[in-house]
DNA sequence: ATTGAATATTTAGATGACCAAAAAATAGAG
DNA sequence: CTCTATTTTTTGGTCATCTAAATATTCAAT
């Protein structure tokens, strides 16, 4: 009687539990950032699409996100509530509801912009290179695309 | 008046939506094939960790994880009505909550040693290459390593 | 025009992740 | 030995994420 091999369940050899350990432990080290502006990471990720685009509906954020509208209703009414963002339903297509920046939720970005730039104040480490982050960061976008790709089939 | 220049808050600038995509559009990957093993993603890690180490208290489990036991708690409870673990406390030291897979926690191992591979055939892609994948998994490695020890301090 | 399919959002219910605080047990200083 | 501090786990509350189902609107085809 062989011993089964089972050395392929070993969190160390999986790529998902350093990604998901990876992922919680970043927006770790956001949160003070974050509390200083009274938003959460999700919060801030849905700010930071409306940064750049203004107005656009619950689905389109969540296209780019990844996230579903059952996911961003509840969210946006939160930060509807700290007066960040306006929802009205689409004159053109009332099964649509856009999203705006309120005036306040325009002026956080001026707060916000000092937030990438003081995360990487902190990893100021000599163990992972420049280049090394970046040839990551492009791997890292390409599985992101692979796996949303394969998420519509 | 000069514009700010604001493009350090795009999306594709970060490293930590990225990693916050990946992870959660991996952990959607695993659903079916968890769900014919009635667990989900999380349980699944502490089932791996159990896989490995049998018993272990609800804060050595964490450490593994990065979980804390408020985390943790309700989550074992759930595996333990499943029947998969055990929850007792420690005789020698009344404070530590021990949890030891049950006889079907530890058959469900077998069950679920083909996943990792179920899951890497479905990605026999050409546009990223063993090789980069080794490196993408080295660096990430080194990423929560440098995270984790981060909140430490 | 009316019916039926498709689209967009919301609601409901379950799980999970986090903080803060409480509860229970042990350890340590005097 | 007693009192206080520390350790370990649990509880309670908020937010986020997912599935499934409900609601409302639009579009298409007859």
């Amino acid at each position: 009687m062989t011993k089964k091999d089972y050395s392929s369940l070993y969190l160390e050899k999986q790529l998902c539990f350093p990604l998901y350990a990876a992922s919680r432990l970043t927006t770790k080290i956001y949160e003070p950032l974050l509390n200083a502006l009274d938003i959460t990471y999700p919060q801030y990720l849905v700010l930071m699409v409306l940064w750049q685009e203004e107005e656009l509906t619950v689905n389109e954020i969540g296209s780019r996100l990844f996230l579903e509208s059952n996911t961003l209703t509840p969210l946006l009414k939160r930060l509807e509530q700290k007066g960040l963002v306006t929802r009205q339903r689409a004159a053109e297509d009332e099964r649509k509801v856009l999203i705006s920046l309120t005036k306040e939720g325009n002026a956080l970005k001026r707060r916000a912009v000092n937030i990438p730039e003081q995360l990487i104040a902190n990893f100021n480490d000599e163990s992972i290179t420049e280049k090394e982050i970046l040839q990551f960061q492009t791997t890292l976008k390409k599985l992101v695309g692979l796996l949303s790709d394969s998420m519509k089939k």
